[in-house]
DNA sequence: GCAAGGTC
C-alpha cells in the first residue's frame, strides 16, 4: 500500500519526509530534476514528492491575445500559459508518475488559501482526480513533533470552502487584469499607432494610485516661507548649537524682533532636565522589514533584496526569506546558530557576549506567519566567496539575529533651557549610557554622542552666531520602492512574495522612473 | 507582449 503526499515546495518535502520516516532518514529519489522521497512509517510506505508553488494557473480559453473581452477562463499547467516555466512540465509529469504508483493521497500543501488551491489542481489534473479522495495534513510549522501529530490525526477531506475562494481569487484576478490591460493596451495602440504593452489588475493599479495621488499633493502644495532663529551658545571655549523654543516663525516680522530682544544679551541656565531612557532590541527580520533595512542601508530594491536572500536561502546561509513573521521558535537552536557563527572571526567576541548569557530570548515583533518563522542565518558559513550584496545581506541577518537577544540599550538625554532677555532656547545633549543590542547591530545604527560641560542652573553662558533663516515649507516626498512596499503592506495589497515584483512592474511599463 | 499568486 502507498500513499502519495503532496507537498507545497522541495524544502518542505524534505522536512516531512524526515519526520515521517520511522529512521529518520527517508530515501532520497529523483525524476530528472525533481525530488522525492520514500519514507516507512509501520507498514505504510510514504511517497513524498513537492510542488513548486503552483503548478496550473488559468489563462483565457481562446489564446489568441488581441481578443477583449474575455470572460472564459481554464485551468491550464503553468508552462503552457507562462514563459519561463518549463521546468514546469517536467514537475507535472513527474508528480503524475508517481500517482499512478499510489492508492492513497495526503495533501500536505501549507494550510493556506493558496496552499489548498494549489494541492487542489495538482491532485484533480496531475493525478486523476483525486481531489475528492485525498486526505488533509493540518500544520503551521514544520517541526517534526507537530508534523507527526498532524499525521496521526488527517483531516478527512481537503477544504473545499476554502479552495472555492481561491479558485474565485484567481479567477476574479484574471478577469479584472487581463480585460482592463488588453483594453488599455488596445486603446493606447489606436491613439499612438505604436504598441506597448499596458498593464493594471488588483494590485497594480491601487499600488500606482499611491504614487499619483502622493505627486499630485507635491503639484499643488502651496510653498509657505517660515522663520527658524539660528544661535551658538559657548561653554568653556567649546561652541554647541542651540534651539529657539519655536522651531519655525511664521511671521518675519516676529523673527526679526526675537534677533533684536536677543542680540548682544548673555543667557542664562534656567533649566536642567536629564531624562534616562531604554531602547528595546529590534524584532526578527520579516522579508518586508529586510527588504527595507537594505533598502535604507545599501539602496539594495525589494526586488533585489528578496533575490538575493533567496540566493543565500538555496545555498542554506539563512531560513526561508518570504515569511511575514518576526517571531523565532524556541525549536530553533539558538545557541548551536551563534556557536557556529562564531567560528567566523568577525562575530567571535558577539556570539561570545550571547552565549555566557543565562538565556537567550529573542524580542519577537507581532508579525505572524502559519508557515514559517521569522529569517535568521541557519549557523551555515559561506563556501565559496559571496558576492558583496550577498556579504551585505548576509551580514545584516547575522547581525539582527545576535541583535534580538541582546539587552536593552540605555541612552540618557539632556535638555538644558536658555533664558536670552525672556526668550527661551534649548541646549540638547545625548549619550548611551549602555550599549546593549547595539553593540551587535552597530554598522547599521547611527550613534552620534553629544556630550554637554557640567552645567548648573544660574549659570551665565555667552550666546553666539545669532542669525535669522528664511526657508520654505516642502511639500510631502515622493514615494521610493522602499516607501511604496511600505504602503502596500499597510494597506493589506499584494503578498510578501509578490510586492517587489509588482513594484518593478510598475517601472517596467513606464509608470514609473527615477530613484530605485 | 495581459493579473496575481505560489516557488526556483
Amino acid at each position: 500500500m502507498k500513499t502519495l503526499l503532496l507537498c507545497e515546495k522541495p524544502s518542505a518535502a524534505r522536512r516531512i519526509a524526515k519526520a515521517l520516516d520511522d529512521s529518520g532518514r527517508p530515501a532520497e529519489r529523483k525524476i530528472g530534476k525533481v525530488p522525492y522521497y520514500e519514507s516507512k512509517r509501520g507498514e505504510r510506505q510514504l511517497i513524498i514528492v513537492p510542488a513548486l508553488g503552483h503548478l496550473y494557473t488559468v489563462a483565457p480559453k481562446v489564446r489568441d491575445r488581441n481578443v477583449y473581452p474575455v470572460f472564459d477562463f481554464e485551468w491550464v499547467p503553468r508552462h503552457e500559459a507562462e514563459r519561463n516555466a518549463k521546468e514546469i512540465e517536467d514537475w507535472i509529469n513527474a508528480i503524475s508518475r508517481l500517482s499512478k504508483e499510489a492508492q492513497e493521497f495526503i495533501l500536505a500543501t501549507d494550510y493556506d488559501i493558496e496552499g489548498a488551491t494549489l494541492g487542489y489542481t495538482i491532485l484533480k489534473y496531475a493525478c486523476g482526480g483525486k481531489e475528492k479522495e485525498a486526505k488533509r495534513m493540518k500544520f503551521s510549522t514544520l517541526t517534526t513533533s507537530e508534523l507527526r501529530k498532524s499525521y496521526s490525526e488527517l483531516l478527512d477531506h481537503i477544504e473545499f470552502p476554502m479552495i472555492e475562494a481561491g479558485i474565485c481569487r484567481h479567477l476574479l484576478d484574471a478577469i479584472y487584469g487581463i480585460n482592463l490591460s488588453r483594453a488599455m493596451t488596445v486603446a493606447a495602440k489606436r491613439w499612438s499607432g505604436r504598441y506597448a504593452t499596458l498593464s493594471t489588475g488588483r494590485v497594480q493599479g491601487p499600488s500606482l494610485k499611491f504614487l499619483a495621488d502622493r505627486e499630485r499633493e507635491i503639484n499643488c502644495c502651496v510653498l509657505l516661507p517660515f522663520w527658524r532663529i539660528n544661535a551658538k551658545v559657548g561653554i568653556d571655549g567649546q561652541l554647541f548649537d542651540i534651539e529657539y523654543e519655536k522651531k519655525t516663525i511664521k511671521n518675519q516680522k516676529e523673527a526679526a524682533s526675537i534677533i533684536e530682544d536677543c542680540k548682544g544679551r548673555k543667557g542664562e541656565i534656567s533649566k536642567v532636565e536629564v531624562r534616562e531612557f531604554q531602547q528595546k532590541p529590534p524584532v526578527p527580520f520579516d522579508l518586508g522589514t529586510l527588504q527595507r533595512e537594505a533598502y535604507r542601508l545599501f539602496k539594495y530594491t525589494p526586488r533585489r533584496t528578496a533575490d538575493i536572500a533567496e540566493r543565500l536561502y538555496l545555498e542554506a546561509l539563512i531560513s526561508y526569506p518570504r515569511t511575514s513573521s518576526q517571531k523565532l521558535p524556541r525549536t530553533i537552536n539558538y545557541q548551536a546558530i551563534l556557536e557556529s557563527l562564531g567560528k567566523e572571526s568577525r562575530y567571535r567576541k558577539l556570539t561570545k557576549i550571547l552565549l555566557e548569557k543565562e538565556n537567550l530570548i529573542p524580542n519577537e515583533g507581532k508579525g505572524y506567519d502559519p508557515a514559517h518563522p521569522a529569517v535568521y542565518p541557519t549557523g551555515n558559513l559561506p563556501e565559496r566567496r559571496l558576492s558583496v550584496p550577498e556579504r551585505r545581506i548576509w551580514d545584516l541577518v547575522v547581525r539582527r539575529f545576535m541583535a534580538v537577544f541582546g539587552e536593552p540599550a540605555v541612552k540618557q538625554s539632556v535638555k538644558v533651557s536658555i533664558d536670552v532677555n525672556g526668550h527661551t532656547f534649548y541646549l540638547r545633549g545625548r549619550r548611551i549610557l549602555k550599549e546593549g543590542w547595539l553593540i551587535f547591530y552597530k554598522p547599521f545604527v547611527q550613534i552620534e554622542d553629544v556630550i554637554l560641560p557640567p552645567l548648573k542652573e544660574g549659570q551665565i553662558v555667552e550666546i553666539k552666531d545669532l542669525s535669522l533663516e528664511k526657508n520654505f515649507t516642502k511639500p510631502p516626498a515622493r514615494y521610493n520602492p522602499s516607501s511604496l512596499l511600505k504602503k502596500m503592506e499597510d494597506e493589506g495589497i499584494g503578498t510578501k512574495a509578490t510586492r517587489a515584483d509588482i513594484i518593478d512592474t510598475l517601472y517596467t511599463r513606464g509608470y514609473v522612473s527615477g530613484e530605485r
